[in-house]
Order: C-alpha cells, then sequence, then structure tokens
DNA sequence: CTCAGTTGTAACAGGGAAGGTTGCAACTGG
DNA sequence: CCAGTTGCAACCTTCCCTGTTACAACTGAG
C-alpha cells in the first residue's frame, strides 16, 4: 500500500503544540514544528490549516504570530485527526468500470464495497479510541 | 490516501475463477479474467503471480494453459489475499527521521507505531473473517 | 516435429498523489 | 513603518500503480 505520512505528521504537530502549551507558551510557529519533524515548514502549516478547517486548531497571524490548540488534548481523537487529512478511502475499487455483462463484473463492486464499509467502520471506531492526550501521554513515555 | 485496487482486482480474478470452475472448467485464462475486469492481461497474470506464491491458485503452461484455485474458496480468506499482495503497512511513519533531541520528534514513532500496529491487527481479524466463498456468494446475490 | 495458445517477465510510459521548495502577498503588534 | 509569521500558489521531484508492448519459454494437439 502506498501508506503516507499526513496522519503521523498532524499527530506529532499537535502533540508538539499540546506540549508546548502546557510549558507555559501562547503559540508555537510552523518552524519549530517543522524542526521537531524534520520537514518542511510549509508543509506543516498545510497540514495545520486542514486541521484548522476541522476545528482542532487556531491560528494567529501578524507578530507573535502562530499555532494554538482550539480544543483540549483530551477532547481531540485520532479519528477527528484522521477525517481533517484524510479523505479517501483505504480500499479502491478497479480504476474502470468492469464488465457488467459478466455476472463476477456486474456483482464484485457491491460486494467488496460494503466489506470494505465495514472494516473501514471498524478502524474509525480504533482511532476513535485515541485521544491526542493519549499519544502525547505515549510519547512522553517513550524510553531515553 | 492514495488507495490502490490489488485487493480488489485479486479478490475479482479469485471469485472468477472459482465460478469458472464451479461451470466445470478446469482452467481459466488471464485473457477471460482481464475481459471481466476490464483491464489488461499482464495485470491480471502479476497479481495471480502473486497469488501462486502465496500457494492460492496454480498456473499451467503450453497448450490448454491458464489458471486454477489451488485451494477451496472456503479455505481461502480476504487477509490471504491482502497479505498476498499488499505488503506495506496501512499507515506511514516520517519520511525523514524526527529530531531526536526534541522530546516529541523522539517519542512521536514509538507511540504511533504501537497504535497503529493495533489498528493493523483489528483490520486484519476483519479480513480474514471473511471467505473468498462469502465473496463469491455476495457477488452472485447482487441485483441485476 | 511443428504449431498455436498461453504463461512469465522485463521494459517502459503515463498518471496521480505526496512531499519538498521557493516566492510573495497579507496581516498585525510593537 | 517594520519584523515576523501565516496563507497560498506554483513548481519540481520522487514514488507507486496501472497499462502496454514485446518476446522468450513452455506444452499438448495434430
Amino acid at each position: 500500500m502506498s501508506a503516507n505520512s499526513r496522519l503521523t505528521i498532524a499527530a506529532h504537530a499537535l502533540a508538539w503544540i499540546g506540549l508546548y502549551q502546557r510549558q507555559g507558551h501562547e503559540v508555537a510557529t510552523s518552524e519549530q514544528i517543522a524542526t521537531s519533524a524534520n520537514t518542511n515548514p510549509v508543509v506543516i502549516r498545510r497540514l495545520l490549516g486542514e486541521l484548522r478547517r476541522a476545528g482542532l486548531v487556531e491560528s494567529r497571524r501578524g507578530v507573535g504570530a502562530g499555532w494554538s490548540l482550539a480544543r483540549e488534548l483530551e477532547s481531540m481523537t485520532l479519528l477527528d485527526v484522521y477525517e481533517a487529512v484524510e479523505p479517501g478511502p483505504l480500499f479502491a475499487m478497479h480504476r474502470t468500470t468492469p464488465d457488467q455483462g459478466c455476472v463476477v463484473g456486474h456483482g464484485i463492486q457491491p460486494a467488496m464495497q460494503s466489506i470494505y464499509e465495514g472494516i473501514e467502520e471498524t478502524v474509525r471506531r480504533e482511532l476513535a479510541r485515541v485521544t491526542l492526550a493519549n499519544v502525547l501521554r505515549d510519547v512522553l513515555a517513550a524510553p531515553r
């Protein structure tokens, strides 16, 4: 599977902002987060922009600008993040319509569709069980 | 997510071969399956080649050549197919190593890793619950 | 022995998504 | 007015999937 790292980077950014705020800072910059994630600030801004549209973070411009959490980490789940940054489905159908004159070609898509929907629902439930506060706790618990 | 259709096409091919054999035929050709799936025979041969390596199908060359099932559809699950055609993980880590000098950069990968492993395990369990015989039954049950 | 039909596989092209990079307008507290 | 940052567009590179062509290898039928 050509998996991407969007969910990972988004969770990284949120955990970083959350910890930074716990340390008494008001806002975090994309520059700081990008350094921690070892990537480009624009990549972080793009992802945080999607999280802002989902109501998870807020941004401030001008002097003293940066990003802050819109909600507590405790009330934010990985499902919220996933839905904000991953639009597409986990499994894809045929790129071209199968032969509708063939019994298998005709019935395969509805059959697979309902299986895939069940799996995606399960994944969503798993993601919903993990809050970003859980993630940050695990991050801080990592052996040094 | 840049999802691919490998699992879908592989399941399509297996269901097609299974139905064809139930109708009394010995082997199916990649040409026939490709017509049903509306794709190129080489794409089918590539996927079936991976399924052969996994022990799900067999191939015969020469005159009267083609593909046949190596096991009953009842004993074949979507997990078997998934493992044969999808090597990678569902979610990816950072493409570059995060800043190990940062607390978050250091702890984020083990934290996300264990979450992802749990989710993948759940997905595997779901896939293992569905046999290819189930798939074929659903395919044939589709309204005309 | 030859031939036709099929697999096995390499090679390459095209498309699309993700990630990285640059550049710059817009904003705002000091 | 200025410095620091976001917002965003544009472009490039890389990677993977899919499709396609080409051809050698194989084998039962005749």
